[in-house]
DNA sequence: AAACTTTTGATTGACGTACCTCAATTCGCG
DNA sequence: CGCGAATTGAGGTACGTCAATCAAAAGTTT
């Protein structure tokens, strides 16, 4: 009724089980003729690893941090209630995960939260400053994995980056901008920071496709909201005093106050935003926001996970790796 | 270094191991006071079950079947593969996947192949026949547990199903719609069969946003093109030689005589498909297909096969359980 | 052929849980 | 108190793999 074990290589193979062993695990000092034997033997049977088994046998309890900013709003906190769930699932499997919280911006505090981690592989979202870079160099020669989440910092010496395509989600928002505007007029960019890689990526692709196919909008220089409601309202307000205003695209947080700025000047732009926060959602209910791009943290943290086991183990990982699917949400598919 | 185990939630609650194991598997047959012990120890500790121990000390094998139309193109196409990854995956799990092919419509042979299924679970794609409902029930008698996969069928007495909901899926393709489409005239609403459950429910959806919010626009009496391709060049002709067609929805296959319909007749119109297969993927590049609502097949089948693992272990479900994401592609985010 | 190196076999003990049996103890109740 | 019933304890076996050890066998070199 089982499947093949061990044993029935061993047998059907005419080897000792310590040979099937040793052919199996690559523990070396096999003959050829052995190797061969063993392994036709293994597509004889069938042969496949008991994954419970061998876990339970090699006793390995997974290490993994993830550092990621603090701030009980917005992303962050979708970031850091997915990664309390995933936590708790993930402990039946001996992964033990640690979330480090660090203050957003402050490089000092990050470098701090990096130089005292111990474990086997850390999922970090951090600013991109050389005192990180150089403690990242540090843990990774001190043989810890390190990937980068939600943002890439790709010179720093990271092993995979989890996260979206930002450039694909800046260029995806800018075709629905252009097929959902009716009239010309001027489109606003709220970034949260344009020195925050992810942010000035999604620009980025968001103005190449605009310029491409719908020039006939006028592109607003980007602005800077910080993340800040207050920032973001007294921009998007000054915008529509300015110019006739027909298209938002929000990146990053603080969308309350482009909300109260929206209802406060009475104008109707075509509003597209970052993130399925619950103000996100109320938002596209009630038809504030038109649109939301949002990455998935729950497949997020999953893939993140994934990743530091497969490095971890030593396994090389699948070029589409770390790849997070772009969720898109109008009012309808809300879930 | 190590998680706690069963001995040491013993030892701290003072009891024997033989209670702890009796409380922990609920096998009853413990005083109240004991059952609380155990439950104390087990905060106090920290005990997590170690899931790779359980399930090779259980050896529980599970063999779950997935009964699914033949046909080598499509989104049936798009299945079968997936399954075929995933299975390979699955065996390392004692997760035995079976995979029954079935002619499309043709309830005898559904009904065949239902009946000489040998496994724990099934999931199944199939017509909506009195015939199959019964075997349906058959099956449920003999213990095995059924759900239904990407066309529910309610009224069976199936456990649970996995899918899209197809009435928010047409919802959303409706206002994807009635934002793009930027001039008067007609839409299109090709399903493949208005028998299939799956296409009925988009259609309703579909139907009922347009009508709610985007009355402007003329809806065509819905066609079926039975998958078809010369079927639904024949309709999409007919269609635009007798009206002003601004939006075509396609739902379900025969994408093929779509595409080469539009071509033919030189319209324009806006084109929102299902099913991202190979075919729509070269559409959307080249402009035909304006926007592909998909369901993403891996994580319908990762999540069948959960579903059915919980309730063969008894386990009851999460209610979320079983909802597919709708994924959104235009041309710039297909991955 | 002796002295080696390399390859193989046989065996053993974990890992942590599930599940079973049998005896011992405690409890409730008349 | 004594009876049966309920509860508890002690102990064992099994799951399949990993990771050793040590001795035996085969192969190679001088």
């Amino acid at each position: 009724m089982n499947g093949p074990t061990v044993h029935d290589v061993a047998k059907t193979a005419q080897v000792s089980l310590a040979t099937v062993d040793r052919v199996l695990n690559g523990r070396g000092g096999v003959s050829a003729k052995a190797v061969a034997k063993v392994k036709a033997a293994v597509a004889q049977t069938g042969y496949v690893r008991n994954l419970a088994a061998a876990n339970l046998s090699r006793r390995r309890v997974y290490r993994f941090c993830f550092v990621v900013p603090s701030g009980d709003t917005g992303f962050v906190a979708l970031l850091r209630a997915a990664l309390e769930r995933e936590r708790d699932k993930l402990i039946e499997e001996q992964i033990l995960i640690q979330i480090t919280s660090t203050r957003a911006f402050d490089v000092a505090d990050q470098v701090a939260a990096l130089r005292q981690l111990d474990c086997d592989a850390v999922a970090i979202m951090a600013s991109e400053a050389p005192e990180i870079q150089e403690e990242v160099s540090r843990l990774r020669a001190a043989g810890v994995r390190v990937i980068t989440l939600v943002a890439d910092l790709p010179q720093f010496n990271r092993e995979a980056y989890v996260g979206l395509d930002n450039v694909a989600a800046g260029r995806t928002a800018a075709e629905f901008m252009g097929r959902y505007v009716q009239k010309a007029g001027a489109i606003l960019m709220i970034a949260g920071s344009l020195s925050a890689r992810d942010h000035s990526e999604r620009l980025m692709g968001f103005r190449r496709v605009m310029q491409e196919r719908y020039s006939h909008l006028t592109l607003l220089p980007a602005v800077e909201g910080n993340d800040d409601a207050d920032t973001v309202a007294q921009l998007v307000t000054e915008a529509a005093d300015t110019q006739s205003l027909v298209g938002i695209y929000a990146i990053g947080a603080g969308n309350r106050g482009l909300v109260d700025a929206i209802k406060k000047t009475g104008i109707k732009p075509i509003t597209i935003a970052h993130e399925l926060t619950p103000e996100a959602r109320e938002r596209l209910r009630d038809g504030t926001i038109d649109l939301v791009l949002d990455q998935d943290t729950s497949a997020a943290i999953a893939s993140a996970v994934n990743i530091m086991r497969s490095l971890t183990e030593g396994r090389d990982l699948p070029t589409d790796a770390g790849k997070i699917r772009l969720n898109i949400y109008n009012r309808e598919n809300i879930l």
